[in-house]
DNA sequence: CGGGCACTTGAGGACGTTCAAGGAGGGTGG
DNA sequence: CCACCCTCCTTGAACGTCCTCAAGTGCCCG
């Protein structure tokens, strides 16, 4: 039933999992649907288990950030309040946990609870990554980078064929930039011979090296 | 000798603190001192009892990303890799503890593992708030949301006295801007009597209501 | 087939950066 | 104690990157 290779599960034994899946609920989305919402008691507790999502923050003047993609195997609410809405890209399946049987679950197997604090630490180094490339990088450089995200986090990712759960303006929100400057980006990146796309949202990465220069913190 | 103000110690019983303070070292830096570096294992927890930090991202090329700024209270090294640098701004005492010593205290105290938790949580809030101001905001915005930060985070600062312990460039660097348009946005704000200046270093906010409006995510 | 949405492309403009100069404050050595 | 220097800050001018506005294309779905 569940997957191993999550962070959250990672390790874990038959006896945990059992104990897990006892109080699990399978949620099913369809596209564009929120899983939680900015500003709510998070009650619950969701791992991914098929499909993508995004974290974002909307002001009430309309701006947005996309603050995370979420692929599965990605856990969402170990936080006591959500500081961001969850909404499907694609249609979506999760396990619901409620918050305090984890809490719960974790006092008792040490395994769990180390998993969770994996994935907070996981979580705040991808943050970091983020803020320096939101303070820091170029337009294309930004691109580069969520290519390589991507290429790491997508499942059936490979160099030469990355498929885009995310339209444009969901990329752009995430990278701090507009549709246009995402567009431009691309298309110089494809005129410069280092990725193509063979469709709108398949893309494939022609020069690694140069991607991951581009892309790169150092 | 344990401030209970501090995430760290609040609501520890006496048995508590005392157990910590048998393992903690003071550290004393001078100004502009590396207190850790990037990309070294964590061994040491720190809190801070006085002065000023910031964590910092510094790349190959030379740009610069501060991660956050610093102040007496603050927890670092809660993580097994310091994905960051942090650096003294001015002369800076700390309180030193072995990192598994504070892991192996916190299962046996379970407010001090608690006191761990919100002290994670509050850090993920407050990257969410400067990812939204990295990727969305304008300059004068991101001055006005410093300033506020600054307030309620800075031991001492009322609305008529801010003593900003740094320098220009690292607001510039925190904000993802330029020196100069740091100081341009400030000379603004003053022009418009939203602020005002009695040193260099000494700000006092005169018009509270709009400069709340300006740095608020909603 | 038509409409809507997402994406691309172009032109113009704004915001922030870069480059450059000048001023102010603090520390050091004469 | 003053002169000098260095660092930090401010201000100006020119430039560039990215944004805004606008039009046009392609694709999916009804």
């Amino acid at each position: 039933m569940f997957d191993r290779n999550s962070a959250l599960f990672k390790a874990l034994g038959d006896e945990e999992l059992e104990s897990l899946a006892k109080h699990s609920r399978l949620k099913v989305l369809s596209k564009h649907q929120y899983l939680c919402t900015q500003y709510t008691d998070a009650q619950y507790v969701y791992i991914i288990a098929s499909g993508a999502a995004v974290a974002e923050r909307v002001s009430s003047d309309g701006r947005r950030q996309v603050l995370s993609f979420i692929f599965p195997g990605d856990v969402i609410g170990l936080t006591y309040h959500h500081e961001f809405s969850v909404k499907s890209l694609t249609p979506l399946t999760s396990h619901q946990f409620r918050q305090n049987k984890i809490a719960e679950l974790s006092e008792k197997y040490s395994s769990l609870s180390d998993n969770l604090s994996s994935i907070r630490e996981r979580v705040i180094a991808l943050m970091l990554d983020q803020l320096y490339l939101l303070g820091q990088k170029k337009a294309h450089e930004r691109v580069c980078f969520l290519l390589l995200h991507l290429l790491k986090r997508l499942p059936g990712a490979s160099v030469d064929n990355i498929e885009l759960p995310m339209t444009r303006l969901d990329m752009a929100d995430y990278l701090g930039l507009t549709v246009e400057t995402v567009s431009r980006s691309i298309t110089k990146l494809k005129a410069e011979g280092l990725i193509e796309t063979t469709e709108l949202h398949s893309m494939a990465i022609t020069d690694l090296e140069t991607v991951t220069k581009l892309a790169d913190i150092n």
